[in-house]
DNA sequence: GACCTAAATATAAGATCCAAATAAATTGAG
DNA sequence: CTCAATTTATTTGGATCTTATATTTAGGTC
């Protein structure tokens, strides 16, 4: 078990054995002929690396009868796949009042998941930690697998993550949300913020290399990806969007600094749904109960104060737009999260503010076609990209003694 | 000359080539000892791969007996040095207005310089590299050397660049400005954002993963470094910085979009120097005449005018820096160019203007201490970076034949 | 000149890869 | 059923490169 680097003499093999590996990793089943198209190599190197990763247990030889498609003269091929029983991945959204799992294998197949709701401030940082790790527990053994089969967890938090996994110890609620899983949690834990693994969904989804993903649902936050590369800033902090309240014209009132579009949608319509002077069918509503899907629902049908609402957050969401594009020439904003379902008449409000007169092209404003999934498929996603990007650093579960 | 990828089993060698490569060229002299604890490598493998880089003319033996503080036991090391010989960088600082010229080894040593006024637009395209091939050739020759002696040519231009070394059509300045340098300049060029050189050369002074560089005399550019890395966006636009006059609550009105802090001083102060209400020392100079730098001396000497200004850069400079800490977790700003000599005290306004209730750490605004060098330095120091990250990318001038 | 030391060289062994030759497995034709 | 054709697997020999271990060498010291 010793992670001392190999001798020099041993490097190559190394870099063959992780070329092949990564391929395995995107394929299902593969023939020696296959990996030498993709790696290179000659037959008799490939074959030696596979049994050498078969020996580790990443790999398994397949020999059953059903080789469909192969052509139809010569000796057959040996085939190759990744060993089903090497080892799956984790993702958690670990959010303030709902925890998320999805247990996957090695290509990103979905295995299992578990949704719970939590009260992250009666539960304290070690409660969540218990929480999610009976969680995880529970998502594993729906799939038969247990805690040794995890070879890579990664935890989005809705806070501010440095390289190291940490959160600036200014506010009392980012230490509480980032509550040191990867100290408690079993294995190798990658922690995260939760936008940026938003992010990473989205640019699976539709790769481009200069994208904001912002997620804002209850609080706001944005993952950034320029140059094909997250932003991460020293204390985690790229993609806080604090200035929009510092330099705007209207004063911050109530509305928190890090009010997403959903808590701002649900505080405006309640705070104006009795003093407005129209008519408004929000007003049916007892006041406590008006909730952003109302507001965007009301919208859609032609209600004057929803669509008022609806008009401020395009102006916000027009801003943050204009800011992106310039600073970062970012081509698309991408609004994920459960709030991605009703916010059309948002983008549209936007995108009719957008200015046109200034030189480069307008930022594409689109909403997520994940959902409120958006963030743990992130996770799982970064999970598959840290292990393919060295994946001898894992070591698969062994073969049975 | 064949770039083709070197078998397999050759591959190690090159590997070991290229650290052993990457250590010499950030050593003076060395012996195979300090190389065996830089690479990791034997004596014979370490002394083997000398053998070669000498042959490729990368390297040269040194026998001359001026062996300063060796060990005095023992049989004496043999001495390496990188061969003066194989070559020299070039840095460009294609500006509007002025071209300067470094040359430099390969361990950044600045060789020669040239600087010369140029009136691009009489100039056009042709006329800028007809130019700018003219003053690296004479100070190539003052130092000796020819064309054939450079290993690669950065060029610092005033438009936004993308990763291929064009800029975006919209504007003609940015395709006059980007002139095609590196279809018409021999060898291998680079071209790049001037800010983004001065960034590449503030952070070799002082490193840090997080900080933005201004480069603010006419025109306005930022280079924008983010997690140790430079950004660029799409088109090369990351660190245009339009959203300030989209956003803000001034109208645009002469001031162009683009305009830097000594370019608005100017303008500023000629527009009010009548109009002005008090007394002004700005007022005994002709219209026509004042530059920023009266304006900040005047300053400095209690003008309330010119003092008026300095708070209104102030205000502007402190917007910046607010969205640049809050967006991308940067740490430092830093004013470069030429107007970084008297800009201490639209600093310290904006200093003051910073709001101290954000939570996070505020960004340190500095000046920078490289003048109107910073990007030519840059250009030195992103060659250099470019050298060392492939060196066998590049063709050491050939030993005599 | 004998002796000491650290580096250079020489030699042998091990690891890896490639190229070419050989062997095996399968299909399809006669 | 046998046999050629075909494709792959395996074996073998050669080349490159690194390491480890001796052996030699170059300078200094006594």
């Amino acid at each position: 078990m010793d992670g001392t680097t190999a001798s020099s003499t041993q490097l190559l093999r190394q870099i063959n054995s992780e070329a092949l590996l990564r391929f395995a990793l995107q394929e299902q089943v593969f023939t020696a002929g296959e990996a030498m198209a993709a790696t290179g190599l000659t037959r008799a190197t490939v074959l030696g690396v596979c049994d050498g990763l078969v020996d580790a247990g990443w790999l398994e030889e397949v020999n059953d009868g059903a080789e469909a498609g192969r052509a139809p003269k010569g000796r057959p091929a040996r085939r190759y796949q990744l060993r089903e029983a090497a080892g799956v991945v984790v993702g958690l959204d670990a959010g303030e009042s709902h925890f998320t799992v999805i247990v996957a294998d090695l290509r990103g197949r979905e295995l299992g998941k578990r949704r719970r709701s939590i009260d992250s401030h009666a539960l304290g940082r070690a409660g969540r930690v218990r929480s999610a790790r009976e969680l995880i527990r529970l998502a594993l053994a729906d799939v038969g697998r247990d805690a040794d089969d995890v070879l890579l967890t990664v935890v989005g938090v809705p806070a501010p993550v440095d390289a190291e996994g940490r959160s600036p110890g200014g506010g009392e609620f980012w230490q509480l949300m980032n509550s040191g899983f990867d100290q408690d949690l079993q294995g190798k834990v990658l922690v995260e913020n939760d936008a940026n693994l938003a992010a990473i969904a989205e640019q699976a989804q539709q790769p481009s290399a200069n994208v904001a993903t912002l997620l804002s649902g209850e609080r706001f936050g944005a993952g950034l990806i320029v140059d094909g590369r997250l932003l991460r800033g020293r204390r985690g902090g790229a993609g806080e969007m604090r200035f929009l309240d510092i330099l705007a014209d209207n004063k911050p009132d109530d509305e928190g600094i890090s009010d997403g579009f959903g808590a701002l949608a649900r505080k405006w319509a309640r705070k104006r749904v009795h003093s407005y002077e129209g008519t408004t069918s929000l007003r049916r509503l007892p006041e406590d109960g008006i909730n952003a899907e109302d507001v965007f629902q009301a919208a859609r049908e032609g209600d004057p104060l929803a669509g008022d609402i609806i008009a401020r957050l395009g102006v916000r969401l027009a801003r943050i737009a204009v800011v992106l594009s310039s600073l970062l020439d970012i081509e698309r904003v991408v609004i994920a999260g459960g709030i991605a379902r009703g916010i059309d008449p948002v983008l549209e409000h936007a995108r009719s503010l957008l200015p046109v007169d200034s030189g480069l092209p307008l930022p594409e404003l689109v909403a997520s076609s994940l959902g409120a999934d958006a963030v743990v498929q992130g996770a799982i996603e970064s999970a598959l990209t840290g292990i393919r990007h060295e994946p001898m650093a894992f070591l698969p579960r062994a073969l049975q003694p």
